[in-house]
RNA sequence: UGGGCUGUAGCCAAGGGGUAAGGCAACGGACUUUGACUCCGUCAUUCCGUAGGUUCAAAUCCUGCCAGCCCAGCCA
């Protein structure tokens, strides 16, 4: 008892609307007093998930945790035209990626067929459903217009005629197309879902699940609110543009005899700047190979982003915070990054590493040295424990940690200037070398032997610590970079199909992806972050072969003051 | 032109009659063995889409207007 008021007060502190309804719902007096609240995922088998569905899969998991109840998953997959079993693995995949658990309650809507065929054979008998024999471009034709009505010669045909020809449709007498069972509701509303709705048409295709036994399919107008009952959902929380369809879903709900009548509650679904979100547009780079697949790092889909380095929870904490309300939104990806770096601070172990390296020789330190040192694995999390990595004559550190003439504000290598290296010593620089075209291939410095664990005994000051590997023993990787790109224009605006070209593709998905080589002080760790970058888990990684990901979210170079 | 929904800062977003939370971004500064992180400060001097009205008092209530989004699939 205590614990429902503990619930319900923490969902008044969150203070989102979806939980005030609730709130009011499983109140004294409420539509749904006393009852557990059950809600339910329901992505149609036809793609693979992507940020967008991480919201909703948040906002139902989360509201059903929230308030002590439970969600179930369901494949909505009523449409055979498009679904394949390929993303019913890939979708569970994900989600439970994502952190989130659905027990035992996974179903699929086309288990619920023949309950679903049942009430479509009573509706018809209460004369609430007919058989109506347009094509679809008649259907079009007499769909009316925002002032006229629509009209059907078939509305009113007798109910043994309608249930006869029905069944007939069952049992495959008919073309694909030849007719539709439609609602009876009002050809004159405003709302032209309730304007005589298909609730069954005929499609002769091999469903994933059920295979030929159906030749006839539910809309999904006529379906969902059927799923939903039977399952006792509660909720049934969808996105803003199936508002107009809640007066359907109603309609369902009262005119067929169901064990449950859930309600169906809006909220406005996820967009990101110049991220392309939809299933569509998705779609079309995978199978034009614009893309290696629904998984490649640029793509906004779970699996890619895991593959760019994003964490379960930074995703989880991402959609937290956004909040939940009915205004079409259009969140910064500058957010989603920030949520990235402050869960990868916490909790990700560094390994420094050198994406372009330039050759550091310590001229004073000497030729057959090797020393260790012990480096902690996370600053923030000493628990972490430390490794060990090995420090001699040469080195390679980052091109951009040496400037032969710095500019004003740079404080890191630069001919008479003082560096940490980090963990190791402070070194002076003395020089470099280059080649015929002027590129530097050689920094020379010294070490103070004084600043072992880069100390410094006497209290000076040093600005700049760098990374480096031991040019002995440092580990090859190939590592793959992302960078975010802020300055391009609305992926959405033109025509899609036209603007595809591999060079717009960084545009179409906000990041480009490029190889490069890496060394690391450690190839037991694929997660390492050093300035300006965060290098991250990958899938694609092997002890052998570590790929790792850069963003460049964090601030790069340095500040000109 | 019919129906549905929404307008609080550059971007999200609380607040539902009593004098505008928080986060991101941005900009200052401190600290720092990652130019990161962290910390401090500045960011709607009652233009909360707009015009009126009610009230001692309105972002909050009422009316009109404006703007944006969704809907005429046998998709979900």
């Amino acid at each position: 008892m205590s614990d429902e008021i503990t619930a319900a007060e923490e969902a008044s502190a969150s203070g989102n609307f979806i939980d005030s309804f609730i709130e009011e719902d499983i109140a004294p007096g409420g539509r749904f007093e006393g009852e557990k609240v059950h809600t339910r995922f329901p992505p149609e088998p036809n793609g693979y998930l992507h940020i967008g569905h991480a919201k909703a899969i948040c906002i139902d998991f989360g509201t059903a945790e929230k308030f002590g109840g439970i969600a179930n998953l369901r494949m909505d997959d009523t449409n055979p035209t498009k679904e394949d079993t390929e993303y019913v693995d890939a979708i569970q995949e994900d989600i439970k990626w994502l952190g989130f658990t659905w027990d035992d309650r996974f179903y699929y809507a086309s288990d619920y067929f023949p309950k679903m065929y049942e009430f479509a054979e009573n509706l018809i008998q209460q004369g609430l459903a007919y058989v109506c024999e347009l094509d679809p471009e008649q259907m079009k034709e007499n769909r009316g217009d925002l002032t006229r009505p629509a009209v059907s010669p078939y509305r009113d045909r007798p109910v043994e005629e309608s249930l006869d020809l029905f069944r007939r449709m069952k049992n495959g007498e008919f073309e694909d197309g030849k007719m539709t069972l439609r609602a009876k509701i009002d050809l004159a509303s405003g709302n032209f879902n309730l304007r005589d709705p298909v609730i069954y048409r005929i499609n002769h295709m091999t469903h994933h699940r059920t295979g030929e036994t159906w030749c006839i399919y539910p809309m999904y107008d006529y379906a969902h609110p059927i799923e939903d009952a039977l399952e006792g959902i509660t909720h049934s929380l969808c996105s803003l543009e199936f508002e107009d369809h809640r007066p359907l879903y109603d309609w369902v709900i009262n005119h067929i005899n169901l064990p449950a009548k859930p309600r169906q509650i809006e909220f406005a679904r996820l967009g990101i700047n110049n991220t392309v979100m939809s299933k569509r547009k998705l779609r079309t780079l995978v199978e034009n190979n614009y893309v290696s697949g629904w998984d490649d790092p640029r793509m906004p889909t779970l699996c890619g982003l895991r593959r760019r380095g994003y964490t379960p929870a930074s995703i989880r904490n991402f959609c937290e915070r956004i909040g939940v309300a009915k205004v079409n939104s259009t969140v910064e990806y500058s957010f989603l990054e920030h949520c990235l770096r402050e869960d990868l601070n916490l909790n990700a172990e560094r390994t420094m590493a050198v994406l372009e390296p330039v050759k550091l020789i310590l001229t004073n330190y000497p030729e057959n040295k090797t020393e260790d040192f012990e480096v902690e694995n996370n600053p923030e999390r000493p628990e972490q424990g430390t490794r060990t990595v090995s420090f001699s004559r040469e080195l390679w550190i980052e091109k951009e940690d040496f400037m032969e003439e710095p500019v004003k504000g740079y404080f890191r290598l630069f001919p008479g200037n003082e560096v940490r290296l980090k963990t190791s010593y402070i070194i002076r620089c003395t020089g470099c070398k280059k080649d015929n075209n002027g590129n530097v291939t050689e920094v020379y410095a010294e070490y103070d032997p004084a600043t072992r664990g880069g100390n410094t005994p006497d209290g000076r000051k040093i600005k700049g610590t760098i990374h480096w590997t031991d040019a002995k023993t440092a580990a090859d990787a190939e590592v793959r970079l992302y960078d975010s790109l802020f300055t391009v224009p609305d992926p959405e605006a033109g025509d899609f199909l036209e603007e595809l070209n591999p060079d717009s593709l960084k545009v179409l998905t906000g990041c480009k992806v490029e190889p490069a080589l890496v060394n690391a002080d450690s190839s037991k760790s694929f997660q390492f972050m050093r300035q300006g970058y965060f290098c991250m888990d990958n899938r694609d990684s092997t002890p052998e072969h570590p790929v790792f990901n850069r963003s460049v979210s964090l601030k790069d170079g340095f500040k000109k003051k």
